[in-house]
DNA sequence: CCCAAATTGGAATATCTATTCCATCAGTGG
DNA sequence: CCACTGATGGAATAGATATTCCAATTTGGG
């Protein structure tokens, strides 16, 4: 690569280093070792806690294979590993966990222990939302909204407030933008045109009104993104692409920190896309 | 405690149940034992990734001493309570750092990076929520609101997904609420009466619409409970409570997910005691 | 097609960790 | 002050896990 000028039998002393020397391999690794390889950048949380046969039965190979893997890192073996992801995840700060059981030992149940528990709720929240992530979908959503010459936002109830900060955001960017509000009158379908696009957020229980103003808005051939916080709900016909994005809730409320987290990230992507219209249209030979 | 009617042998199925257990056993522990029990609540993250000859060290006690304490709380043994928080851990993935590296070098700066750093931005900013929070100040915000007549929000540009989503949850609970949008128009203040409460939300840089209302509604000596990212913020005169959440932002741009979580927790906590109105009354009894 | 080198699978082994056991010690009631 | 019950420390043991080794297999070059 670059004249390797580090010693390629020392071992990596921190993850981010396991992970360049992953990279440093690429492709050279024999089969066995590239689905460790790979099995490892998809679970690299999971070494701290796991042993050697669970690893490597995940990969699909040997213990042994996996051994020599770990060897191929630079490590003496799998417990050198190991002991480099234990230390980092032991570095990092209190928990939730312990703040809420320090909280749970003074006895109070008040509002402290309430915003501790939506604090857990909401980073849980945001793991899971990284881990269903999928990267093409999330482009797609972001490709047709930034296409779109007008984006309309419709959501109700539990869902206005993120239409809201979208809203905000985008006007922000000055990208064109409207938030319909309108429960039950149809007009708002006529600001809704040919070559604009539909943002529809809904969760469970899922208003009649956005599913029906977005069902019509697709009936038109008007591309509809969705975002939900399950799989299987109404807007899935009706959207060209659907998100999802579901909360860990406490008691019977929630804070929508995924969602909100995962509606900027799209706002702020199609902003920046807006903003030099001219790599849009050469997409597809936009990378390099 | 209450005649105890699980089977005090059974093992607890989740750590939140292990908690309970421990709190269960309260002071009724042998010396040894309850070093290990303190060393615990305070260590919990640490479980997953040690050995009993870590934790025992750790706690001052021999291994075994540490093993009978497993079995106290109805393991079998320590074996048995790792797994639970090696269970617990493997559903979540801690470490944004770790992902946004993976991402980072498959090149990727796209839609999902910046997710990703969102992700890692609100985790932080949940954390530092918790570390700021002051349980007193909370709790006396929670009072004013629960003792109100009609809450009134008030939050524009950025803030006003804030209160929208509290507006909400509100609503939900049957407490009478009022959304001020009204940018500008005076006329707003009628409706706001002796006997209620101004909830306002403004972040920097201000809106004066929602300073002014707070100004002057302060001025009619009803409460003002007020919500924003910095102590020195106008707010801080009118208000009566001030409570701080600070979003950490990637680039210009942020996502209100401090602030969300903070202003759930109100709703939930003012919704609760508006139930039961009677126990707010004797409130100093209200323990027991 | 054959040979040499590299890779692989699976069992054997070494090491480390959890768990148990028992002698000793501390506290309690007679 | 003694006997008894429960707690403790430390060493012995059982069990799990990492690691190595080698025969079998595949791969690549001539």
């Amino acid at each position: 690569m670059d004249g390797s000028p580090r010693d390629p039998d020392q071992a990596p002393a921190s993850v981010s280093e396991l992970l360049d020397r992953l990279d440093g391999l690429g492709a050279t690794l024999p089969k066995r070792l590239g689905q460790c390889a790979d099995y490892l950048r998809h679970n690299i949380h999971l070494v701290a806690v796991s042993t050697v046969a669970d690893l490597s039965a995940g990969a699909g190979v040997q213990p042994s294979a996996f051994m020599r893997f770990c060897q191929a890192l630079g490590f003496s073996g799998f417990s050198e590993m190991q002991a480099l992801f234990r230390a980092e995840y032991r570095e990092l700060r209190p928990d939730y966990a312990e703040r809420l059981s320090q909280l749970r030992e003074r006895g109070e149940e008040g509002p402290e222990w309430l915003a501790a528990s939506f604090a857990e709720a909401g980073h849980k929240s945001l793991v899971s939302l990284m881990n269903g992530l999928d990267g093409d979908t999330l482009g797609e959503a972001c490709r047709l909204l930034a296409a779109a010459g007008t984006i309309h936002l419709v959501g109700l109830r539990r869902a206005f407030a993120i239409v809201s900060y979208m809203g905000y955001m985008l006007d922000k960017m000055q990208v064109p933008t409207v938030i319909h509000r309108t429960s039950g009158q149809i007009e708002s379908d006529h600001a809704i045109r040919p070559g604009d696009a539909l943002f529809a957020v809904s969760f469970t229980p899922f208003s009649q009104e956005t599913l029906q103003l977005a069902a019509r808005t697709a009936d038109r051939s008007i591309p509809v993104v969705a975002l939900s916080d399950t799989a299987d709900c109404p807007l899935a016909d009706a959207a060209k692409v659907l998100l999802i994005a579901r909360e860990v809730d406490v008691g019977a409320f929630r804070v929508p920190t995924a969602a909100m987290t995962l509606a900027t990230s799209l706002a702020v992507t199609v902003g920046g896309m807006r903003k030099d219209r001219l790599t849009i249209r050469s997409d597809e030979s936009k990378m390099e």
